[in-house]
Parts: C-alpha cells; sequence; structure tokens
DNA sequence: TATCAAGATTGATAAATATCAACCCGCTAA
DNA sequence: TTAGCGGGTTGATATTTATCAATCTTGATA
C-alpha cells in the first residue's frame, strides 16, 4: 500500500464523483487539503472492520471486496465495489468504527477524504447531503436487494447470478478474468468451495460457460440469465 | 384503514422523530400542513410495493412489517418496523415507486409527511439532511448485518435470533404475543413453516420457551442466547 | 531445482432443509 | 348447523447442501 500523492486538487480530479459537483471551488480546495490518493496491489487490506474512521474512502480504479466476520468467526463478504464507488459509504454516518473490511481484489487506487471535513461541509451545504442521502439510499438499496435476490436462490442460480453480475456490472464483457477465487465466491454467497466447484464445473460441461483458470468466458448467456431467474 | 386527522400540529406532537428537532417553527408548520395520520387494523397493507412515492411513512404506534416478492414470486418479509421507525426509509431518496409493500402486522397508527416537502428542506436545511442521512445510514446498517447475521445462521439459529429479537427489541418482556404467524416467520427468516413449526415445538420440548396459540413465552434466555449465537 | 502451501477438483457420505401427505382445530360464511 | 378454509402440527421421504477425504495443480520460495 503506497500513497502516491497528497494534495492533487479535487476541482481537477478526472475521476470525481458527482456527488462533489455541488461544492464551491473553496470547499473543494478545503477537501484538496487533507486528501489521500493510495495505491494497493491485489489482496491488500486497505480498511480493517472495527478501526476508527477516518476518511471516506472512495475507489478511483480497480476492484475491492467488503468483508466481516460472521458470528461463527467466517469471513463473509459483503459486496463487491467497483470504480467511483464510494466504499463502505453505508456506516460511515451511524458508527465511529468501520463495520467492514475493505480489500482490493485487483490492483486498485483510492482516494482517502478527510471525514470529519465532509461531515462539517454536510451541515453547511444541503446539497451535499441531499446527494450524499440519494447516494447512501442507492447503495444501501442494492446491497440489500441483492442480498435478498441472493438469499431466495439455490445455488446453481447464486452462482449464474454471480457471474451475469460480474459480465454486465463489472466487466462488462462476456470475457473477464474472475477476480476471486473459488473459495471467495463462496464467502460471497453463502456456499462451500467444493459446491462452488461443482457448479461451475457443471455449467462448463453444460456448454454455459469455458473457464481457463482464472479466466472465464461466457458462452450461453441465455441460460445463464434463465438459471440466475429460475434456478 | 382509517384517516384520523390532518394537520395537527407537527411542533406538538408527542411521537415526533428527534430527526426534526432541528426544524424552525415555521418549517415544522410547513410540514404540519400536507400531513396525515392514519389508523389501521392489524393486516392491512399500507403502502404497497411498486407505488409512487408520495410520503414519507413513520410509524407512531403498532408494527408493521416491509415485504417484497422473490424472483418466483414467494413473498418474503425485509424487515419489521417498530413505532418511531421512519418505514422503508431506505429507497425513498434512491427510487420513485416504494421497493417494499408496508403490512400492518399489529393494530397501528402512521403518520404521513409529505415527500416532496421533506425532500426541498433538506436542500435548504443541512442539520436536517444530516440527520437523515445518519437515520438511513443506521438504519441500512441494522438491515444489512441482521440479514447477513441470519443468513450464516442455521435454522434453529435463526429461531433464536426472531425470538430474542422480538422479546429484547419490539416487546422488552420475555412473554409477548406473537405478532406474526409460523408461516411469517418463514418468510422473515426464508425457512419453511413445517421446518419453523418444528423448531418451535422442539424449543418447547426442551424447556427454552412456553407457546400457547399466539403467546409465548420465553422460559430460557441464557439458553436461547446460545442458540442464537452458536446454533 | 525441490519443496511446500494454498487453491482447485472429484467422489463418497452425512446433515440440513424442503416437500408431500395427512390430520387437527377454530373460525367464518352459507 | 355445517361445510370449507387457512393456520398449525407431525411423520415419511426427497432434495439440497455440507463435510470429509483424497488427489491434482500451481505458484512462491529456500
Amino acid at each position: 500500500m503506497q500513497i502516491a500523492c497528497y494534495g492533487e486538487a479535487c476541482g481537477e480530479c478526472g475521476f470525481r464523483s458527482t456527488i462533489f459537483n455541488c461544492l464551491s471551488n473553496e470547499q473543494l480546495d478545503l477537501l484538496s487539503e487533507s486528501k489521500k490518493i493510495i495505491k494497493a496491489k491485489k489482496g491488500e487490506v486497505v480498511v480493517r472492520q472495527g478501526e476508527e474512521i477516518q476518511s471516506f474512502v472512495f475507489l478511483r480504479v480497480g476492484l475491492a471486496k467488503l468483508t466481516r466476520l460472521t458470528h461463527d468467526g467466517k469471513e463473509q463478504i459483503v459486496g463487491i465495489a467497483r470504480p467511483r464507488d464510494f466504499v463502505g459509504l453505508l456506516s460511515l454516518f451511524s458508527s465511529k468504527e468501520h463495520q467492514y473490511s475493505i480489500t482490493t481484489i485487483e490492483e486498485s487506487e483510492f482516494c482517502l477524504v478527510d471525514y470529519q471535513r465532509i461531515f462539517e461541509l454536510t451541515n453547511v451545504n444541503g446539497k451535499l447531503a441531499h446527494s450524499l442521502l440519494e447516494k447512501i439510499s442507492q447503495v444501501a438499496d442494492i446491497l440489500i436487494s441483492t442480498r435478498l435476490d441472493l438469499n431466495s436462490r439455490q445455488i446453481r442460480g447464486r452462482i449464474a447470478f454471480i457471474l451475469s453480475y460480474f459480465a454486465t456490472e463489472v466487466y462488462n464483457s462476456q470475457k473477464f478474468n474472475l477476480p476471486i477465487s473459488r473459495k471467495e465466491i463462496g464467502e460471497l454467497i453463502d456456499m462451500r468451495v467444493e459446491n462452488v466447484v461443482r457448479v461451475l464445473s457443471e455449467f462448463r460441461k453444460d456448454g454455459i460457460i469455458a473457464i481457463e483458470g482464472t479466466q472465464i468466458e461466457i458462452k450461453n448467456f441465455e441460460k445463464l440469465s434463465w438459471i440466475s431467474q429460475h434456478g
């Protein structure tokens, strides 16, 4: 985890979230002052569950997973963060500590903005607070409905769901490099590794996907969608 | 569903949420004008999934369930709303339509505040937006972590979890009238009625609870907690 | 290069959960 | 009053998923 720079002007940032569009130049400068950009290789832990919240964590490029420990000490993946996501936005306003760990699953670049400054800005800038409201609402909504969707499916449906997700929502391609291991897929959809492997093999035998190591190609998207909907 | 009154002054409301503490008297009056209070008997649908959002739904007294349909058309209970909860707060800022249905599970009283007015107030009153941020963040956090907690348990643990929930979070008593049917418990914890019944009987035989119709008494809270944690 | 560790894979088996069927009970509506 | 319906209950059985064990592959490292 390498700190790349301090103080690059937020106002000129190509990655800037639309959330900050409502800020004045002075307010943007205020943010720039405290800002840190960090680069992390695949597999690095950027935030640890339980740590005190000090910054907003914004994912510029890359991919990360949001995890937590279950009551019986197993790792559970809560969600995947994509570029331009505020990672772990949810608990930022309701807790002093991070509720989830953030770990990169691809080489990534984060932008950390001082939490206190944004916190204070929301009090004076209603539009900012409003944008954040929309964003949080959206993030929470997706997280919850995805979770409920997953729960109402059984293993084949869940795997199909996740493969479709990576193809359409993350890589926008039928062919991609699966950024997480079989074990992690299991942690994401609440299933055991062995079963994840079995279903993937099954899909391969049925000609729905082709797998070569971590490379996945979806051969029959129709069928995958059908399983995702009805499986 | 009966409309009880219009225009009772929000400023004098004994049920008023702390969220509105930051509003000026003029702003409170503005809210009062548009406000409706409705009373609903047990089992009434107050909001239907897919309906256009027109108001904030605030539960003054009673109990309600938040539901949605799964991909295969089954009813699923997303959560339980308690007095002073903003019901379905989550999607309010990210969607034009209600994402979940709201149905009373006890005789209830709701207060409906015009959505547009609050929406506009958040733009000019940063503190209001800020309170809402905290509230939404909190609600989302609880909803998600509860859901994840449930998923990481198996049926005995889930039932124990739910019973503890009603005892400690809702009724604050070891003895209470279960407001939902066995079928609904199943919909809440993603299990079949028959299994819900079986586990309840099991708990009864083990002396953990006593059941008489809908009356439930927790006899051995220690053990129930243990099952909830480790089951 | 040899070795070790972690991930991936497959089969056999056990455990958890769903499904199906039958029955009871209390309530409501004809 | 009675028929019927929906919730509740129990048992037998089928299906789904987890667990255990063994093997294979791969990548990192001494």
